[in-house]
DNA sequence: ACCTGAACACCGTTCAAGT
DNA sequence: ACCTGAACACCGTTCAAGT
């Protein structure tokens, strides 16, 4: 606990403890003070502002993602294993995905999955600016859906579950509007009602969810290699 | 200007004007209660709180979409044309995307948009589970993009120039970072300097990564059909 | 070089009090 | 039924002053 001066490190590392406890919202620079034992405004001689911070924190966690061998597995396996990873990291830091507003802006850690991506599409036989779309969409598709599922989505949710059972009026009302959205939506009525039958909510669907998404990108770019010749090795 | 009382209607427009004019971040209440002529806290009795002003605001722009009909342009248009105006939707309100949590938690506005994804991959041939994954797969991905194309993105990437540019050691410093990545991580090198060969930036190439991953998400969602037996009308 | 404390300009929200 | 004003408990950030 002794310690001589503040670092950047130590920060970061302290801004993700409190970023994995609390979620986005429960950072503020005067906590993270409080954490570290120094006045709210010392961080700033660090790590300049808040942004940056959480940009340095979102750079960080990239590090710890594993990353596939593609010689070994091949290209599908190792870019289904990438997105997995992906989703794994999103949701372990529930924050991470909203921290990402671009890919490009990045240090050392997302780069390092990246060039693993760029080598496993490589190896599936796109080139030039048809590589750099194979590497984006499914990372598009990872970020749509951990967006969907974040905890702070799922806190939302919870929150918005709890105000309407401490109001029975309004939860009432808001059953009524499901209702009536139902009767007037048949097909999206069905499909509530098969999952209220299976017992399935958003939660339970999402990993579904993800594996459908996943192999249909899979085979999607697969159909894309095959409409060419000799693309692929 | 003239008005009696203020109500739900009035003030939900008026946020999404301020949204649309100044990003979710321009969004506060004490503004908008500016706007509307009114004490800051007049809002709370028609809208409750914040959040559920803002999940107002989305529904009401998702009712500005138009829908293709299924029927006379078939379901991989339908598809496509739903994906393209959901993005387009993105991007006109670049604070949605921000607000969307969960598309469950939502009004009549985005059930209407959702009904017709429905019907339109009802009609490519799926069913039951598989329908309500086919239908998340590709807002999912829209969903990823838009969160990555958002002007609220664009807008931090523009700031951060900004400072790197006033502040010349710092952009130095950047540019030195970027050129170590690349020596490290050769095919993140090789495209990042194709990308500036070609003079596109980020924003030139979303528009293709968009159409790229549309296509490869309806070869996909085509491919799983063709993997079963009569599943397709 | 690194840190503190006060200060500035904001926030969302509650609530008694008014009409 | 609807609105106001003051107040509360927060924010991120700047900056002179300290060591």
């Amino acid at each position: 606990m002794a310690r001589e001066t503040l670092n950047r490190e130590q920060i970061v590392r302290a801004a993700i403890e409190l970023l994995d406890a609390e979620g986005i919202e429960g950072l503020s620079m005067r906590k993270l003070g409080q954490r570290l034992g120094s006045a709210a405004t010392a961080m700033y001689w660090h790590v300049g502002n808040k942004e940056n911070l959480l940009v340095l924190a979102a750079d960080e966690v990239w590090s710890e993602v594993r990353l596939p061998d593609v010689a070994t597995v091949g290209w599908r396996t190792a870019a289904r294993e990438l997105m997995y990873a992906a989703r794994e990291l999103c949701d372990r830091h529930s924050w991470l995905v909203r921290v990402i507003t671009s890919y490009a802006a990045a240090g050392e850690g997302l780069a390092r999955f990246q060039e693993r991506a760029y080598e496993t599409f490589e190896a599936a036989g796109f080139r030039d600016a048809d590589l750099d779309w194979a590497v984006s969409t499914p990372f598009m598709f990872v970020t749509g859906l951990a967006i969907m599922s974040s905890s702070d989505a799922a806190e939302v949710k919870k929150r918005a579950e709890q105000d309407a059972a401490a109001q029975p009026e309004q939860e009432a009302q808001a059953v009524a509007q499901m209702n009536a959205l139902a009767a007037k939506y048949p097909r999206l009525g069905a499909s509530m009602a098969a999952q209220a039958q299976r017992g399935q909510g958003f939660v339970e669907q999402v990993d579904e969810v993800f594996a459908f998404g996943v192999e249909t990108i899979l085979d999607g770019l697969t159909a894309r290699l095959a409409g060419r010749s000799g693309a692929s090795e």
